[in-house]
DNA sequence: GTCTATACGCGGATAGAC
DNA sequence: GTCTATCCGCGTATAGAC
C-alpha cells in the first residue's frame, strides 16, 4: 500500500483532536466540513474517507472528547476528599477555563447541541458521562452530590462564559467553588467567599 | 395607514415570542428566518420589516426571554426562604422543564449561543442577568449563595437534555434539588434523597 | 406591511484524477 | 488517501409589485 500502517488511525486521531477543538469553540454545527478539514491541512474530499458523514464525526467527536474529560479528572493525584475537591474546583473553574473553550471540557462547550441530537447521540453521551458519574462518586461518597457537583461545575462555566465582565465571571466561578464546599461540609464558618 | 396603529409592535411581540421558542427548541443558529416566519405564518420577505437582521432578532430575543424568567422567578408567591426555594425548585427542576424546551427559560437553551457571540450580546445578556441575580440575593441572602444556585439551576437542566435515559434525568435533578436545599441548611440530616 | 422572486454565498456530499 | 471540481439544497438578504 501506498501509505503506512496506522497512518489512517494517526489521521482520524488527528482531526478528532482539531476537530473537537473547532467544535467547542465555534459549535459543531456552526463550523463547517472545510473547517475542520483546512485546520487539519486537508482539503474537505478527504473527509469521507474518515467518516462516513458530519454526522458520524459528531459521534466520534463526543465520545474522544468525553474520555479526554474523564483522563482529566482520573489525574487528580489527591486521595482526601478536600484536597481532592480543591484541586479539581481550581483546576476546572479556572478563568482560563472560561477563556479558552477549545481547550477545555466539552461538557460547558457542546452539551447543548447534544440535548438537541437524536437518541443515539444521547445514549452514548449518558453511558460515557456515567462513567465520568462514578468517578465522582467514588471520592465524593454520595451519588447525588456527584451529579450535583457536575451539574455546578458545567452550570458555572456556562454561564462564565455568558457575561462580559470578569469581574463578573470571576464571582461567578468563586460562588460555585463556595457552594460546592458548602455542601461536602468544607467551609470554615467565620469566612465569607 | 393601510394597517391599524400598535398593529407592527403586536406583530413584533408575535414574532418574538415565537422565535424564542423555536430558539430555545431547536437553537438560534440552526433555525432559518424562513422557520420563523412561517411559524409567526408569514414569509420570509416580510422579516426585514421588523428586524434589521437576524444578528437583530437575535438581540431583541434574548431580551425577552430573559424578562420573561426574571417575570417566572417574580411569580413565586412565597416569602419564607425555604417555602420560596421548595416552589422554585419544584418549578424549574421538573421532569417537564427537561423536555420542553420551547416552553422553558432561556438559560440553559441558548447560553452556550450566548458565550459565542460577540461582546455587545454578552453585555446584554450580564445586565438582565445581573436583574434576576438580584432577586436571588433578596431571598438567599449572599451574593454568592445567589450565584450558585443559578449555575446548579442551569446545569441541571442542560445535563438533564443531554442523556436518554427518563431515570437518569429525574436522578439528576434530584440530586440538584438536595444540593442547593443542602447549601441553605434545609435538608434534614437523617434523610437520604 | 406583506407578498413573490431572486441574487449570492455557504455547506454537505459525490465523482474522478493522481 | 488526498486532491480538484462540481452538484445541489439551504439560508441571509434585497428588489419590486400589491
Amino acid at each position: 500500500m501506498r501509505y503506512k500502517a496506522g497512518y489512517k488511525e494517526q489521521k482520524r486521531q488527528e482531526l478528532l483532536n482539531i476537530s473537537g477543538q473547532l467544535a467547542k469553540k465555534n459549535g459543531f454545527a456552526n463550523t463547517g466540513v472545510d473547517s475542520f478539514m483546512n485546520a487539519a491541512q486537508m482539503t474537505s474530499g478527504a473527509f469521507y474517507s474518515h467518516f462516513s458523514s458530519k454526522h458520524d464525526l459528531f459521534k466520534a467527536l463526543i465520545e474522544a472528547e468525553l474520555q479526554k474529560s474523564l483522563l482529566d479528572w482520573q489525574k487528580n493525584p489527591h486521595e482526601d476528599l478536600a484536597a481532592w475537591i480543591d484541586f479539581e474546583l481550581e483546576r476546572y473553574l479556572a478563568i482560563s477555563h472560561v477563556q479558552r473553550a477549545d481547550q477545555g471540557c466539552i461538557l460547558p462547550a457542546l452539551s447543548s447541541e447534544v440535548a438537541r441530537s437524536d437518541d443515539e447521540i444521547k445514549q452514548l453521551y449518558q453511558s460515557e458521562l456515567i462513567r465520568g458519574h462514578a468517578l465522582f462518586v467514588k471520592h465524593l461518597g454520595r451519588e447525588d452530590l456527584a451529579w450535583a457537583v457536575m451539574c455546578q461545575l458545567v452550570g458555572a462555566i456556562l454561564m462564565a462564559r455568558t457575561v462580559a465582565d470578569d469581574r463578573v465571571k470571576i464571582m461567578i466561578l468563586n460562588s460555585s467553588k463556595w457552594m460546592i464546599r458548602q455542601s461536602l461540609g468544607l467551609n470554615n464558618p467565620n469566612v465569607s467567599a
